[in-house]
DNA sequence: GATATTAATCGTAATATTGCAATAAATGAG
DNA sequence: CTCATTTATTGCAATATTACGATTAATATC
């Protein structure tokens, strides 16, 4: 039906899903990239960067708001895009302590 | 409309879109939680635990394969599913290598 | 206030994902 | 070969996502 039974996981499990998918798009990973990159902020001249027409963009620095990876702040008649540095190290430790509980045991193989 | 424009982007920020659009689901970390937690692999009993259908878990297992994290192998009625050691380690690379980049800046603030 | 610039929102079309009932395929036991 | 068990596939309905044209909102400049 579409719509995802997150009744039936825990918080965590939901948690670390929605954060995947928050990444889960080439244009916001670029997005992200960009944003690193030229370090201070900048805007939308990511419409320039990216080749995907503003309504699109604006849409996807939305979603990255709305997942809390980055913030924007007006200035002038423009709007100033950046990295939450916090929200950040959260998914850098949530996805590391997701992939480092294998390493711990691994090896042995299995079937 | 729907379909992604992979064109527009890099082959690396494709392949990590990818990667994590294939653990951009609950279900999809419940399950690979449980190949871990269970170490030998375990078969389908992942219905039992989680509380999806056969059919729907099935469909994920299918997804996981296909992204290459899970390899499953016929055991005589029942297919038991494993992770793929190093799949896993590569996907640790990548999210790792994407997250630590900013890291080595951040402070400064911005906007 | 009128105009230009930039970004957000609305509306809509195309496509993708999620979930499951029904069914099929594969294998082991008898 | 028949039957039971387990998993995969098919077909379909509901919902979500992606993308963009058209428009609106916000702000700066004149």
């Amino acid at each position: 039906m579409g719509a995802t039974k997150t009744d039936l996981f825990t918080k965590k499990q939901n948690e670390l899903a929605k954060m995947a998918k928050a990444i889960a798009h080439p244009a916001r990973i670029a997005i992200l990239q960009q944003l690193i990159k030229t370090n201070a902020c900048i805007c939308g001249n990511l419409v320039n960067e990216l080749g995907l027409a503003q309504p699109t963009i604006s849409q996807h620095l939305k979603e990255l708001k709305l997942a809390g990876i980055i913030q924007g702040t007006v200035e002038g008649t423009s709007v100033c895009y950046c990295i939450d540095p916090k929200v950040w190290q959260k998914y850098q430790q949530f996805f590391n302590d997701f992939f480092v509980a294998v390493n711990e045991l691994a090896e042995g193989g299995c079937c």
